[in-house]
RNA sequence: GGCGUUAUGGUGUAACUGGUUAACACGUCGCCCUCUCAAGGCGAAGAGUCCGGGUUCGAGCCCCGGUAACGCUACCA
């Protein structure tokens, strides 16, 4: 297998999914490839990787780059700030795919399928059922030009798929490649699926635009989560297919929660809007992501000689890639807070108060809650009465508040989940909010009233505040999520300690 | 179910090419300081390295066999 040359100029990149709000995934794995690049002069590229449309979010992308930036991410080349290899929008290079998928057609290494979806998923739950791998049986795969033609003739939409070897031009039965931390890893050909490689709605899968992209924008080192490994051999498939070069693959850990399970938004805070939101520091945040899976020596102490405080700069000067262990790190909350608790004693003064004042007090939020307020209360000074859980995190209310007259505890928080989804699938604006919680009540029986008074006692941690609504989008999707996320626990808590 | 990866105190990491009572950081607990809470100082508890074999004078490090967790198993990334 050939594998990229040594002295090629080390070119990495972070590809994120605009499908969301920005993950605390995609800064570790932008930390670990902005290191990378840093360490041996070379280029970090931001690509945007936006080929699903059903789940594309139209304010993610530029939420992405405000966080990168935050954190002092920054990258060489990107849509936002070009570069010679554009477009960094895979939405704008569909063109792109589309020959190269042409390509793969023409030399037998890829082929139409006009499977529906339909009938796709009734072949797998039978083999679910039969409990046998769900796989592509390769109906297509065994078509006649002509009967390809008459199906393109009748106007049915097919996708392009990956032939797997066996198939004519390549008798092997399995891929190796060598993963930079583990060593050689190989797949029995047995046990990859024809993947599609182009949808039938003319965008690429991540597969191919994954590697069309890093192939033509000379990516050397492919620095990504471990949930690539089993998908790897599909991508040296399609290197070769092309007979390109592959790059050098490095899987990193996956980020994780107590439980072990992989980093999730139901166990943690995951979104770096609510990081900053919530008052963490860019440098705390990159140290703690340094401190995830090992790398830099384990006795280093940065400037005021505390151990395993170190800033990105440390981290470029002293990082092992080969120090990295792979078995996944979970992600504690507590010892992000005590380096944050670090970062933010050591700012100066007049620092800290800034820091305050832009985050806390910061003109825009402070706005919009006197415009809440403006109308409820007499004096100025009795502005803190009811607007408190704004501006402190600790916010539990007591059980008599949060439990309507007529429900149960058991009753009261099977609905605080319920609402927990529905306000997180709702987009952040009142009438959506509003209209999912009363959905939501009428399914469940519960008024309006409490259905309300609930979500306000958790949110505000009193029976008494603002308009919920209007609150909470002045609080903040991440910050809310996360203070209903943590009454549900803090509740758990209780409830098994009484067992 | 299949395939792959991983496995050191509660958590993150150490332990040179196998060599004294497995180290450090966070957290927890206690004490000091103190009007409180932090911060700071001092101290303690907590793992015998997933389990079982083997090699060796000696294994967390090597070999074999299990187990468990996690990931993938989509016209999602």
């Amino acid at each position: 297998m050939n594998s990229i040359s040594t002295e090629a100029p080390i070119r990495v990149r972070i590809a994120p999914s605009p499908t969301g709000d920005p993950h605390v995934g995609t800064a570790y794995i932008g930390l670990l490839n902005y290191i990378y690049a840093r360490q041996r002069g070379g280029q970090f590229i931001l690509r945007i990787e936006d080929t699903d449309r059903t789940r594309f979010v139209s304010t993610s992308e530029e939420m992405i780059f405000d966080s990168l930036r935050w954190l002092g991410l920054n990258w060489d080349e990107g849509p936002d700030v070009g570069g010679p290899f554009g477009p960094y929008r895979q939405s704008e290079r569909t063109e792109i795919y589309r020959e190269h998928a042409d390509i793969l057609l023409k030399n037998g290494t890829a082929y139409r399928c006009f499977c529906t979806a339909e009938e796709l998923d009734d072949i797998r739950k039978q083999q679910l059922a039969a409990k046998l791998p769900p796989r592509y049986p390769g109906t297509c795969r065994r078509l006649t030009p002509e009967q390809i033609d008459a199906n393109i003739a009748a106007g049915k939409s097919y996708t392009i798929r990956l032939a797997i070897p066996p198939h004519g031009n390549d008798l092997s039965s399995s891929t190796t490649f060598r993963d930079e931390l583990r060593g050689s890893i190989t797949f029995e050909h047995g046990n990859v699926d024809d993947q599609v490689l182009m949808k039938s709605d003319g965008y690429p899968t991540y597969h191919l635009a994954n590697v069309v992209d890093d192939h033509l924008m000379q990516i050397t080192d492919v620095i990504r989560a471990e949930e690539w490994i089993s998908s790897t051999p599909k991508h040296v498939l399609l290197y070769k297919a092309f007979g390109w070069q592959v790059p050098r693959f490095w899987h990193m850990p996956l980020l994780r929660n107590i439980d072990k399970s992989k980093i999730s938004k139901r166990k943690n805070p995951v979104s770096l809007i609510y990081y900053r939101d919530s008052g963490y520091l860019p440098p705390a945040i990159i140290n703690f992501l340094g401190l995830m899976g090992g790398g830099m020596p384990s006795d280093f102490a940065g400037g005021d000689g505390v151990i395993e405080k170190f800033t990105l700069d440390e981290m470029v000067a002293n990082f092992v890639f080969t120090d990295i262990r792979v078995g996944g790190p979970v992600f504690d909350l507590a010892k992000l807070k005590w380096l944050n608790g670090e970062y933010l004693r050591k700012l100066s003064p007049e620092d800290f108060f800034l820091a305050i004042r832009e985050r806390v007090f910061g003109d825009d939020y402070l706005r919009q809650i006197s415009a809440l307020m403006q109308n409820r209360i007499e004096t100025l000074t009795q502005f803190g009465d009811m607007t408190g859980f704004f501006f402190s995190d600790n916010v539990l209310p007591p059980q008599d508040t949060w439990v309507p007259k007529k429900r149960t505890p058991e009753d009261t928080l099977a609905f605080a989940q319920d609402q927990l989804a529905a306000i997180e699938a709702a987009d952040w604006n009142h009438d959506a909010l509003d209209a999912s919680l009363r959905k939501l009540g009428e399914e469940k029986q519960w008024s309006v009233k409490e259905n309300f008074m609930l979500l306000r006692a958790i949110l505000t941690g009193s029976t008494m505040s603002p308009p919920l609504l209007e609150s909470m989008i002045v609080f903040g999707k991440a910050r809310s999520l996360d203070r209903v996320r943590r009454f549900l626990e803090a509740q758990k808590k209780l409830a098994n300690q009484k067992k």
